[in-house]
DNA sequence: GGCAACATTGACAGCGTTTTCATGGGGACG
DNA sequence: CGTCCCCATGAAAACGCTGTCAATGTTGCC
């Protein structure tokens, strides 16, 4: 007959610990978090004390007595969107060796949830934030400085970085990817987005910049949706139904250009003899498909990965900032063979 | 006489709040967290000192002293793979709502890291812990029983639960995917796979059978490497290599799938009419592709979203256990383009 | 042998909240 | 007008751990 103490599972504390092992909770918390402090003796029969008793540390009470929790706040806008893997891999590959713990949260492409997000952050109290993007709400900016942590804003350069700042020129990159299609001769470039962010807005006007410049007319078609890849084929159709004389579009990100070139098999249009399509962010699937997606990588891995490394200085060297609290990490046009020059059609 | 504790810039706390409303911190406490309990005058009082100081409380703390921590657990295998998005997305979509915060660790396909993310998890002391898979070490177990929280292992059916199970036969699903291929007059029906979980090894398993019953070969090729678009194709052209009479393959999963299919593009290849292909799990880009794949839909919404509702009624029902601890979900077969009759070629 | 320096260990006081539990005041009721 | 109860409030005791500093035992050296 067991009787499940529900009311009162008792967990097995230090306390517990120190008691079997015959030492005090002192010592039996040195032995277990700084070994070399303790005799060999000691640290031995802690060790056995807590194996046997299957001890888990109660990291909240040691937070709050030590006044560090180990652990740094990541806020993404999404954890759906293929971008965010190679950002949050970079994050975990600098700080799990580092014993420091990584906490994601989600803010869903919505200021009112990231401000929600970072306030939740901030209660666990992380040694520093990271953050995707750079629009955060002024009451946001606000708890962010108050919080006397090394805050990251990464993706975009931001003209006032709440603290450091790494990231690439969201505009100049969406210019970059219309100019490859002027470049290769195409007069009618179309764009499709899904723009829930203010990076998607940068790059469509880093477009609008190149359609200027060409003296060209601006064709876009969007979707207040979180972009996929069916939306990318919807948007097309859109687009093509509008202005049926377009011969190239630049896509919002890899996914809707995905879209487009399964809606162009569809349509038995070539890619890129009847249309050119150019993505953006470079995911594993451009390579991959075929006619392989020409896009522009950015270079999300490395920017996480010295947001990762500049807060374990920061953390370590006793909150000194580095000098330089900006850092653009620019981007690449990788031209493959969904994009080719205008005219190869006939 | 106050010391101001080193370069340490001093946290607002409950204590000052209380102090400018003066009221006791009890009251503030409450006026903060059950405002019901407290009069209308005081309340006003603490919300506005609360506003003006930019409080923010200790979660540390708070979970500490009372005990509850408002948070779940959640180890996945990995962030990068579409399949746990819809997973992701169901437990936010369930315990967000119920303010309850959603802790995810990644545990790289790797049964170490799980133990180690189970561990740390643990000490977190979430008050439920979500297990993506069925396969935890012997102490990771011990553990999680231990701790006295619902525990619920999915994707799989388990043999002997930790406490609660929903899933669905993976052999099963295996079998049914390749059993479509024979039911289609194929008779060289290969199979490629990353199997780094024991998830793909049960599907393999249900292709072996069904190979078996239809007096088939097995063709199977495999890489351990998280799996990705671009496997896909490198391992379709070494079963093509080995067995050119391949008429059919089932890939472990839809990104094995797509990948296979961009190369049959590459080389020409006609899909369905020289290959059909048939993936796993139904990711968005099953239905997108052209020609789109079939493949097995796994209920992984669903899944998530049953594990969620009986978790949040586990703890609001002071611990009752329902009486059903394992749920199977099934799965089902979605025949698209990408299957076709053997013979249809010439 | 005596003293300083060192290495170990333990007692105590928090860390910032929440939870009892006690207290006083006011309203309902007779 | 006096009881009885209930409501709002506050005091003090946890919650489980770590930092500080003092106390103990050890070693080395003159």
């Amino acid at each position: 007959m067991k009787k499940p103490p529900k009311s009162r599972p008792k967990r097995v504390t230090l306390h517990d610990v120190a008691a079997r092992a015959r030492v005090s909770m002192v010592t039996a918390s040195r032995a277990l978090r700084r070994p070399e402090m303790v005799s060999l003796d000691l640290r031995d029969r802690v060790n056995a004390a807590a194996r046997a008793l299957a001890y888990v540390p109660n990291q909240l009470a040691s937070a709050l007595a030590s006044r560090r929790t180990g652990r740094i706040g990541v806020i993404v806008p999404s954890l759906t969107n293929g971008v965010f893997n190679d950002y949050l891999r970079a994050l975990h590959d600098v700080f799990v060796p580092a014993d420091i713990q990584v906490l994601v949260l989600n803010s869903h492409y919505m200021p009112g949830r990231e401000e929600k997000a970072i306030l939740t952050m901030l209660g666990q109290f992380p040694e520093a934030i990271v953050l995707a993007g750079i629009e955060q709400t002024p009451h946001a900016r606000k708890a962010l400085q108050q919080a006397g942590i090394p805050v990251v804003q990464t993706m975009e350069l931001a003209a006032k970085p709440i603290d450091i700042n790494i990231g690439l020129s969201q505009q100049d990159a969406g210019y970059a990817a219309a100019r490859h299609l002027f470049d290769l001769g195409h007069r009618h470039v179309g764009q499709i987005s899904a723009p829930l962010d203010s990076r998607s807005l940068k790059r469509i006007d880093g477009y609008l910049q190149a359609v200027r410049e060409f003296g060209a007319t601006p064709m876009m078609v969007s979707v207040d949706l979180p972009s996929s890849i069916a939306s990318g084929g919807e948007l097309l159709g859109e687009l093509l139904a509008r202005w049926p004389s377009t011969t190239a579009i630049f896509c919002g990100n890899d996914n809707l250009a995905l879209g487009a070139l399964f809606e162009c098999q569809r349509r038995g249009f070539g890619v890129p003899r009847d249309l050119s399509i150019v993505g953006f962010n470079d995911l594993e699937v451009a390579a991959s498909a075929c006619p392989s997606l020409s896009t522009i990588a950015t270079p999300r891995y490395e920017m996480a990965r010295r947001a990762g490394e500049i807060i374990l200085e920061i953390i370590r060297g006793s909150g000194r900032r580095p000098k330089q609290r900006q850092i653009d990490l620019g981007f690449r046009l990788i031209a493959r063979e969904s994009t080719g020059e205008l005219g190869n059609s006939s």
